[in-house]
RNA sequence: GGUCCCAUCGUCUAGCCCGGUCUAGGACAUCGCCUUUUCACGGCGGUAACAGGGGUUCGAAUCCCCUUGGGACUACCA
C-alpha cells in the first residue's frame, strides 16, 4: 500500500511556523517512504477564507522546498478536487446517507434555543451536549418535510454512546470516553459543512494513510473517529504532533513575533536552514547530528523519533543553524545570494575574485546573508573613524605617530584602485626592519592606521579588499 | 468546570518501550582557557536537569499510583 499524506491549511492568513512544520514532517515523512504528498486547501469558512492566502501559502512552502505532488494546480483526476469549497456536493451526498441510516439530523434548533441548552446543562452541571428534540427517530418525517419545503437546517452527527481508542503513532493509546461530546455539526444550516467532517470524507476518498497533525487536534479527533465508523471508512493512522510554544509557554500565535513563514523569507533567512530548525524542535536525528539538509533525511526520518512534550520556538538557536548553513554553502551559491541582498551595490561592482575573496572570509562569521553586507560596509567602506578608547589607546603609544606618518606618505603614493597583498607586505616589512617596530605595536599600530579599527579579520585580506580611496581618508584623519 | 495530553540542564533534546553500562550524553546560550601578535572561526573545559511524594524491585530518569504544574480541546473556527 503506498502512504499518501496530507497537508491541509485554511487559507486564512499567512503560512505558520507551525504549520510549516507539520507540512515539513508530513512532506519528510512522505519521502522517507516514497509515498505522496497531497496539498488540500480547507477553506469552508467562508468569511475568513481568502484565495490569495491560498497563493501566498503555496509560495512559502515551495520556498522551503516543501513541495507537493498532489494539489489545487497539479490535480489527481481520481482524488481531486484539492478546495473543500468545490467538494461540496460530495459532503452533502455524504450527509444524505448519514441522515438515511438514521447516524445524522436535521436541526431546526435557533441559537436561542441552543443557547438556553447550554445554560441549563451548565446550571445543572451537565455537560452541555445538545438535548433538543430533533435527534429522535419521531421527529424525522416532520424534519423531512420541513426541509423540502425550504426551511434551512443545519445536520447533526449523532454521537455513539461507547469509548472510542486511538492508537496514536505519537501519543500512543488515547481513550476517549463515551459522553466525552455530544451530537455535533457537521453542516451548517447555510448548507456549508465543517471542518471535523470534511476532513474525514476527504481523508477517505483522498485514501490518505497516515496523519500527521498538530496536537491541538487530538480532543477532536474523536469525532473524526466517529464519523470514518458511520461511513464504514478504514481509519488512517494518526500521529498528533506535540504543539510549538512560545517563551511563555503557550500556543506559538501571532503575539509571539515573527511567526509567519514569509517574515523569514523577507529577512532572507535561509530555507534549507529553516527547515533543519524546525525539524529539530519535536523529532531527533538518531545520531544526533543537528545540522542537515532535507534530502539527507530521507534515510533516517521516521515516526518514532518525534517527542511527545511542546517545543519552545527559540530564535537565537535558529540564528546558530542560519549560519551554519551559510558556512556550508559554496562561495558561488552564497556570491550568488548576496549579490540579491539590500545594500549589495558596492559588492556586485567588485571583481569575481575580490567577491570570493570577500565571501570567503566573512562567512566565518555571519549569521545572517545580510551580516555579510554589514560586514562589507563596516569593514570595508566605512571612511569616518570612531574614536573608541581602545584606538585611543593604540594611538597613544609612541611608535603609532610614526606608522602613520610613513603609511600616510606611501599611501599617496598609490594610484591603483587597491592596494596589493605585496605591497602591504612590504610596509610591515618596512615598519619593521627601517623603524624597529614589532609585536603588538606593529600589527595593532598598522591595524589602526589603515583601518581605524583595533580588530578585524586578517589584514592580508582585508586590505587588498577595501578601495584605496578609503583608506587614505582613514589615514588622513588619523595624521591631524 | 469537564475531558484528554504532557513533565530530563535557561532552551532544543538523547536515554524511557526492552529497569543496572546514567557520578544522566549532545547541541544552542553563557563563563573560562588555548589557538589566531586582533576579532571571528576552531579546539578544550566549566556552570547547569531526571517536578514532588509514594510504591514495585537487590536496583528506577526508566514500570505503577497520587499530588503539583503546564498545555490542548470543550463552536453552525480550522
Amino acid at each position: 500500500m503506498t502512504v499518501r499524506v496530507r497537508f491541509a491549511p485554511s487559507p486564512t492568513g499567512y503560512l505558520h511556523i507551525g504549520g510549516a512544520r507539520t507540512a515539513l514532517y508530513n512532506y519528510l515523512y512522505s519521502k522517507s517512504v516514497g509515498g505522496t504528498f497531497v496539498l488540500r486547501i480547507e477553506d469552508t469558512d467562508l468569511e475568513r477564507s481568502k484565495s490569495e492566502f491560498e497563493k501566498l501559502q503555496i509560495e512559502d512552502l515551495q520556498w522551503m522546498g516543501i513541495i507537493h505532488d498532489e494539489g489545487p494546480d497539479k490535480p489527481n483526476p481520481k482524488y481531486g478536487p484539492y478546495r473543500q469549497s468545490e467538494r461540496l456536493e460530495i459532503y452533502s451526498k455524504y450527509a444524505q446517507e448519514l441522515i438515511a441510516k438514521g447516524l445524522a439530523f436535521y436541526d431546526f434548533c435557533t441559537d436561542e434555543e441552543l443557547e438556553a441548552m447550554k445554560e441549563k446543562a451548565t446550571a445543572e452541571g451537565r455537560d452541555s451536549h445538545y438535548d433538543g428534540k430533533w435527534k429522535h427517530a419521531e421527529h424525522f418525517a416532520e424534519a423531512q418535510t420541513r426541509v423540502a419545503a425550504g426551511e434551512r437546517a443545519a445536520i447533526r452527527f449523532k454521537a455513539p454512546h461507547k469509548d472510542f481508542i486511538l492508537n496514536d503513532k505519537v501519543k500512543g493509546s488515547v481513550t476517549y470516553p463515551d459522553g466525552m461530546v455530544g451530537d455535533f455539526v457537521i453542516v451548517r444550516s447555510n448548507g456549508v459543512p465543517v471542518y471535523n467532517y470534511c476532513c474525514v470524507v476527504d481523508d477517505m476518498l483522498m485514501e490518505i494513510t497516515h496523519v500527521i497533525r498538530g496536537e491541538d487536534h487530538l480532543s477532536n479527533t474523536v469525532r473524526q473517529l466517529m464519523i470514518y465508523e458511520a461511513l464504514g471508512a478504514k481509519v488512517p493512522e494518526f500521529a498528533h504532533v506535540s504543539l510549538l510554544i512560545g517563551a511563555d509557554r503557550q500556543k506559538l500565535s501571532k503575539r509571539h513575533g515573527a511567526t509567519s513563514v514569509n517574515l523569514y523569507r523577507e529577512e532572507h533567512y535561509l530555507p534549507e536552514a529553516m527547515c533543519n530548525y524546525l525539524t529539530l524542535l519535536g523529532w531527533s536525528h538518531p545520531t544526533e547530528k543537528d545540522i542537515f539538509d532535507k534530502s539527507e533525511l530521507k534515510e533516517v526520518f521516521s515516526l518514532e523519533r518525534f517527542s511527545t512534550s511542546p517545543a519552545m520556538y527559540d530564535l537565537e538557536k535558529l540564528k546558530w543553524v542560519n549560519g551554519q548553513h551559510i558556512k556550508k554553502m559554496s562561495n558561488d551559491d552564497l556570491i550568488a545570494l548576496v549579490s540579491k541582498e539590500p545594500g549589495s551595490e558596492f559588492f556586485n561592482k567588485q571583481t569575481p575574485a575580490w567577491k570570493n575573496s570577500a565571501v570567503e572570509i566573512l562567512k566565518q562569521q555571519v549569521h545572517f546573508l545580510s551580516d555579510i553586507i554589514k560586514m562589507i560596509d563596516h569593514l570595508v567602506l566605512q571612511d569616518t573613524l570612531e574614536m573608541t578608547d581602545q584606538l585611543k589607546d593604540i594611538l597613544s603609544w609612541e611608535t603609532t605617530p610614526k606608522i602613520i606618518d610613513y603609511i600616510h606618505s606611501e599611501v599617496s603614493k598609490i594610484t591603483t584602485e587597491y592596494i596589493t597583498e605585496a605591497e602591504l607586505n612590504g610596509w610591515m616589512e618596512f615598519v619593521k626592519k627601517e623603524m624597529g617596530v614589532k609585536g603588538k605595536p606593529l600589527f595593532m599600530g598598522v591595524r589602526a592606521t589603515l583601518t581605524g579599527q583595533d580588530h578585524g579579520p586578517d589584514l592580508k585580506i582585508l586590505i587588498p579588499l577595501t578601495p584605496v580611496s578609503i583608506i587614505k581618508k582613514r589615514v588622513a584623519q588619523l595624521k591631524k
